[in-house]
DNA sequence: TTGTAAGCGTTATCAA
DNA sequence: TTGATAACGCTTACAA
């Protein structure tokens, strides 16, 4: 007579190893199949006697399922992806606050992956929380390196972009109407009087949202404006470094502007604190002297200068809509890929008030 | 005769499924065991013949392992729980970035559980980690809700807190040295002529860091400054609304001080601005009416009236050793909790320039 | 040095 | 309605 199984009890302590089916299944007396039975379709075959007394030996031994036994048995882990190109880029933070929170919501957790802005990684990223078994992907990324992305989405995995489109990937696509969050500024800055207007960006490249928001101001300035009034519009494209550049844009501007006043619409949040500094630095005063209109809302907008205006996105929405949306096809949802787009929000602040700030 | 064993190749598309070690078994002709062991002992029991088939096969096959399997298998899951009090707070995200680099290098991969600020939803994030077999908890969180992580330790995952220390939690902890990060912000403001001073903070509770600043700032008015100087400090607690509260506070000590100058600290980057919006309202000149030294160093501080002076946390680097301390015990260090300290970094700007700002 | 087989904690298929 | 039992993809005794 040979010790088949050992018991759990022996095998490591019992109070602080986890609970297994088997176990539950040994307390109330039943088989396994039952008590998977009692998780997964609950009533439906159940004798209320036996129910009952899984019920309890589930309460009894605190037992809860372990994710990683079902995801290998069913293919599905209750895990989705998140890659984002920069956790510290208070953007993707807002995104991915709202996405976990509605992760959370429908019962899936999130496994992040930072590329740390190196877009090389994209591919490796995917394929580690493929690994995982991640059931989809949020990418918030530059979709440089997209072979990963379109095997996951080939391999049935859904995927959804935020923010950044792919280059000929099929995939839902959620972000900020970008076209028209640039005319409402521009809009408002043409209002309060400015007329010479310069478009400040980092480098656009592939990027499809800064792309967008630059054809946006072209736009603007070619159609829209000429009926209204006599405008100007230039853009600037500068990295970190190009202090120089970005002073010397600035300095063109307002030459150009002459008695007019010149006014600036800012890509994102960086490049306006970069303004923010070149205009210190030119020692012009905000609102004044120089409009300036900030693309994304800041806790410290208010507190720079005479306040920044800015273009709030719903960041928060835009990361609940994402993953929204992959939930969705994980539930089976089949349609062809949606872009989605959410309105941006002007907030007015002395930064963008010529009068106000030449009297007072 | 009934067919055992149904191939991949017709389960599913083989290009699509990925490929498992049985594929590579059988594409390299040897036994499952042998892959797993070219896997894991390399060429510790391998003919090289054999080892040179194997490695054929997984590159043919694109094979990798997955690591859902091994974790059921081993217990280990290459996977590290971070739980946050808040993804919003720069200085979580900080730590988050610090620490999913560490993490990344180190072959594993963070799943992140946000509490959203709801300090009660601890030990279900915990519980949540857990039972996807994370190896280790790093915690950025209150420490209210402590059973689960008590729990986790004790179940012997390793635990390393950051920032805030949990009661009577036995576990490593990697934090600023607040108390000679105070320090170093009201010696620069003594030493910029600031006499009558004021610690500002979001209500202490129980939040360790909170409860650790206030009390340096008592300790550096009670000890060190009396000998040198006349010194006068006060503290003044409050939450977001309290903007009435805040102002009175800050008046009280303009007069209090008199002919002397007022200089205030601030104990993070949300008190920061509160008080700049604060001195805003007064109408008062940051740096000449009053010196204003804040925590956390944050890309705006330059830009916010004269630059505003703070006290620079080294974010990434905490994240980063804070994850350090977590892989060493999972790769089996034993000994006591350590308690790890780092010091802070200051970084003078106008708002504590009270000579600069009044002639300038 | 390699193969066989058991088992990790589930779910699903089949009988009973 | 319930219970055996065979997978899921891997590791690891134990045999060979």
């Amino acid at each position: 007579m040979s010790i088949k199984k050992i018991p759990p009890s022996i095998r490591t302590n019992p109070a602080l190893a986890r609970a297994t089916i088997a176990d539950v299944a040994r307390a109330a007396n039943v088989s396994k199949a039952t008590v998977s039975r009692f998780l997964n379709h609950r009533d439906q075959l159940l004798t209320k006697e036996i129910a009952a007394r899984v019920e309890l030996a589930i309460a009894d031994l605190a037992y809860s399922p372990s994710p990683m036994a079902q995801a290998l048995k069913r293919g599905r882990s209750k895990l989705i992806g998140l890659v984002v190109a920069d956790v510290t880029n208070p953007f993707s933070v807002a995104v991915l606050r709202g996405a976990e929170k509605a992760c959370q919501e429908a019962g899936y957790l999130l496994m992040l992956f930072n590329l740390g802005n190196d877009s090389r990684r994209e591919s490796e990223a995917i394929e580690a929380l493929t690994a995982y078994q991640v059931e989809g992907f949020i990418l918030n990324t530059l979709g440089r390196d997209t072979k990963a992305a379109a095997d996951a989405a080939r391999h049935g995995k859904p995927v959804v972009l935020v923010d950044r489109r792919h280059q000929g990937m099929q995939a839902d696509f959620v972000s900020l109407d970008n076209a028209g969050a640039v005319r409402l500024g521009l809009c408002h800055l043409v209002e309060a009087g400015y007329r010479e207007l310069l478009f400040v960006s980092e480098p656009v490249r592939d990027i499809s949202s800064r792309e967008e928001r630059k054809a946006a101001f072209h736009a603007f300035i070619n159609t829209v404006a000429q009926d209204t009034v006599e405008l100007q519009g230039h853009t600037f494209e500068g990295t970190e470094n190009d202090e120089q550049g970005l002073d010397d844009a600035l300095r063109s501007m307002r030459e150009r502007a002459g008695s007019g006043l010149p006014g600036v619409l800012a890509s994102n949040a960086v490049v306006t604190l970069r303004i923010v500094a070149a205009v210190a630095r030119l020692g012009w005063r905000l609102g004044a002297d120089i409009g300036l209109v900030g693309f994304d809302e800041t806790e410290w907008a208010p507190y720079v200068g005479p306040g920044l205006s800015t273009i709030a996105q719903p960041t928060d929405e835009l990361g609940r809509i994402a993953a929204g949306c992959l939930i969705e096809r994980l539930r089976g949802l089949e349609l062809p890929p949606r872009q989605i787009y959410l309105s941006g929000r002007l907030v007015t602040r002395g930064s963008s008030l010529a009068i106000a700030n030449q009297t007072g």
